[in-house]
DNA sequence: CGAATTTGACCAGCGC
DNA sequence: GCGCTGGTCAAATTCG
């Protein structure tokens, strides 16, 4: 499978940025991939599984994907029924440790949690705060920063979700990079589906912060037990509000 | 008993 | 026009 990748990677690449444009043109949804890193290195708990957000998520579907070994799990929001929120989870070909969760449509609905729905309704000001929380502003930190005084801007189609949150509902240790629909995460990760470190390497755990604070998130791994499942406690949740904006988050503009 | 998850089948869109 | 892939639905099963 991965022995004409490198030829097919070149159509590939081409491809999913057609796809882009193809999506756009069938289904103008917007589309948030993000990148979670997940640093469950405790073993007691598998470093593998989806990030909980503040958001209940149900699943109604799973897909093996071509090109990768791992199937995708398609989520929909179950916080409330008319919600159009969809969330598809997949780990990264390259990267076992690496989640990629492609958020599809916006909630319709406030969250949660006031976080959450400040997130939700007013994307660019929550994300302006982590860099004065953020003790260690690096550059990524910067870029995020810019991207968030930027946010998504790449939906002229986005009319049909007016909103969309590029802030990164997950909380936990995890190096999150967020990718805006402009630029897929999976034409990264084709371009350097050998050597995926283009973008994972931007996340060098050198947040001790953070991982002291993953400490305590033992039981949050735990929620992570399968990549197929998307657990939500209300505990977690609260937790993560005091701590959502701790994560760094890389938002890649296209 | 109800809700959530799992799995297979079906449908739509796109490339060749 | 055919085949492939991705995405969604629905029934069955499992868990709380």
């Amino acid at each position: 499978m991965d022995g004409s990748h490198s030829s097919k990677l070149d159509s590939k690449v081409s491809e999913e940025l057609n796809l882009e444009t193809r999506s756009k043109r069938k289904k103008m949804v917007q589309k948030t991939v993000v990148a979670v890193k997940i640093e469950a290195n405790d073993g007691k708990q598998k470093s593998e599984g989806p990030p909980s957000d503040c958001w209940s998520w149900r699943k109604y579907g799973q897909k093996p994907i071509k090109g990768s070994p791992y199937p995708r799990g398609y989520y929909r929001c179950s916080t409330s029924k008319g919600c159009s929120a969809k969330k598809q989870v997949e780990r990264c070909r390259t990267d076992a440790s690496m989640l990629i969760i492609t958020y599809t449509s916006s909630h319709n609905h406030p969250g949660p949690d006031v976080h959450t729905t400040n997130l939700i309704q007013q994307p660019k000001e929550p994300q302006t705060k982590p860099t004065e929380n953020s003790p260690t502003t690096t550059k990524q930190e910067h870029q995020q920063e810019q991207e968030k005084q930027a946010p998504m801007t790449i939906d002229e189609d986005a009319s049909e979700d007016h909103f969309h949150y590029s802030q990164s509902p997950f909380n936990s240790s995890q190096d999150i990079i967020i990718n805006q629909e402009g630029n897929p995460f999976t034409e990264n990760l084709g371009n350097t589906h050998d050597s995926p470190s283009v973008l994972f390497d931007e996340k060098p755990l050198s947040y001790p912060h953070l991982m002291t604070f993953s400490t305590p998130k033992s039981e949050e791994n735990d929620f992570y037990d399968e990549l197929e499942e998307l657990p939500t406690s209300s505990s977690f949740t609260s937790f993560m509000r005091s701590n959502f904006f701790d994560e760094r988050i890389l938002v890649h503009p296209s």
